[in-house]
DNA sequence: CATCACTAGGTACGCTGTACGCAGTTATTG
DNA sequence: CAATAACTGCGTACAGCGTACCTAGTGATG
């Protein structure tokens, strides 16, 4: 019934069971003996992501990344434990893309980076990744990044706030509630395009799929709010606009935490 | 190279194109005639949750859903398209499960429901429902939910907010905001049990395969917020903790919403 | 009762992740 | 310098996946 394995409840634990796929970050790039990688790991994660990108993330395949790298199926587990130590290494290689030194001058709080600018380069570097690989929402939804660009990033956003001497906790929330509204938020603006991927067609062909059925809808009379919505909602058509919607939303947020810290100093000299 | 096919480009693009999979929802779940379908929709719909609440949604093939009913593997296909619309099901069977008549008595602006307090049950009913059904992010990221209870809960959530006499485009932002935070704050709650689910660990092997690597971060120094986050860190660690957490940060959103909102007309008589 | 649209389900195919084993290559060691 | 051990590269093989296609049975309708 469980299907989880024919026999070995595995009663003797050692400390590292060497059944258990290894950390990849645990595992040295270079070898310290033996004849030198043809390949590395930044290469495989660029290739992968190069074909999340183009095609979607379930065309990514251990022999399509191995083909696109030039070498066999299985020379890819020589560099990857597994197929999620793949999807790690492309987490890691996106988290490296984004620019976080943004070294402001520090002005409001204490002496220290201007958090809420900190906090806002953070939400819009996050968003534009996401936006360039709309497959990264799926991969972060169940796993936490460790790999060393994703704490790099940690680190940097924990500097930004760090000087308004909160105690940890607090900071995580801090980061965290910024972090989820813009994976949130990605995911709305996501929604309509992913879906579309999935099922390998384009806005024209889903619009034709769907049209039928969102006319039966709206002849229902049931659903007058969805009624509205399509006949009046601008938001979804226009292309800028999402930029500057989700900037609201994000200062919405903002005003929140900063409403949530203790008392500020006077700033008055 | 890009594998798309063999032949046929679709040239002659009809109006309803025989060749896509038919919306879910667009199909009557009794036929006109023949014999009565041994299986409901949400018969269906209630094993894949099923399935996906105690194994994983990996678990979640056509050949298990099917055995867990009872019926052949490709009978299946005879009450769901494909695989997605299968998910379809699943997506729209949970939110059936929120229950939003939260018909409060309307005190605050204009005359009707209390806005607030109509967001506020949504975010909490919406993060239960993630909480109870982990898989559900994951699915959701990447499809809008057209179904029944899908479009039930939409009317609902505009209901809430149509007296403040906003513009559909605000409507949806008020709404997309706090739905798009609940779906990144559940995804943070979620990350550290889904992805042991994932690798088929549980807490303890998780956290005994991570050790090495913890440590090994922490001894090198080069990340102090790391350190700090793992020393001082109370939050991860106690349960009940991340309802009042989650409670204080959908505050924070909803004050970021009401600032937004029109100057509210005097209250005092 | 005959018809025929429908349901149920078996078989088969191309795809996936990956366990295993073998040959070739190179840094270290005697 | 030669031997060795550790490593890389990769072909084969297998279980399991989604699902196209086909056959047989069934029950409401005429």
């Amino acid at each position: 019934m469980t299907s989880t394995g024919p026999a070995g409840d595995g009663s003797t634990e050692s400390s590292t069971d060497p059944r258990l796929p290894p950390v990849i970050w645990m595992m040295p790039e270079r070898p310290a003996r033996g004849p030198k990688p043809a390949h590395s790991r930044d290469e495989i994660a660029a290739a992968a992501i190069k074909i999340a990108d183009g095609e979607g993330l379930d065309a990514v395949t251990m022999r399509r990344v191995a083909a696109e790298i030039g070498c066999g199926t299985m020379t890819l587990y020589r560099y990857v434990p597994t197929k999620d130590g793949l999807f790690d290494l492309m987490i890691d290689a996106t988290a490296g893309e984004e620019e976080l030194v943004v070294r402001l001058p520090g002005t409001a709080r204490r002496s220290g980076p201007d958090w809420r600018a900190g906090l806002r380069a953070i939400a819009q570097a996050g968003r534009a990744t996401l936006l360039r690989h709309p497959w990264l929402v799926s991969l972060q939804s169940g796993r936490p990044s460790f790999g060393p660009n994703g704490l790099r990033n940690l680190e940097l956003g924990f500097g930004m706030i760090d000087h308004l001497d909160l105690d940890v906790d607090q900071m995580m929330i801090m980061l965290n509630t910024v972090v989820s509204f813009v994976r949130g938020a990605v995911v709305a603006e996501l929604a309509e395009q992913e879906a579309q991927r999935r099922t390998g067609l384009d806005q024209q062909q889903w619009q034709r799929r769907m049209a039928p059925y969102v006319r039966k809808l709206m002849d229902s009379g049931q659903y007058p709010m969805f009624n509205r919505i399509i006949a009046e909602a601008k938001l979804p058509h226009s292309e800028g606009g999402a930029d500057e919607q989700f900037s609201l939303q994000l200062d919405r947020v903002l005003d929140g935490l900063a409403a949530d810290l203790p008392a500020e100093p006077e700033p008055g000299d």
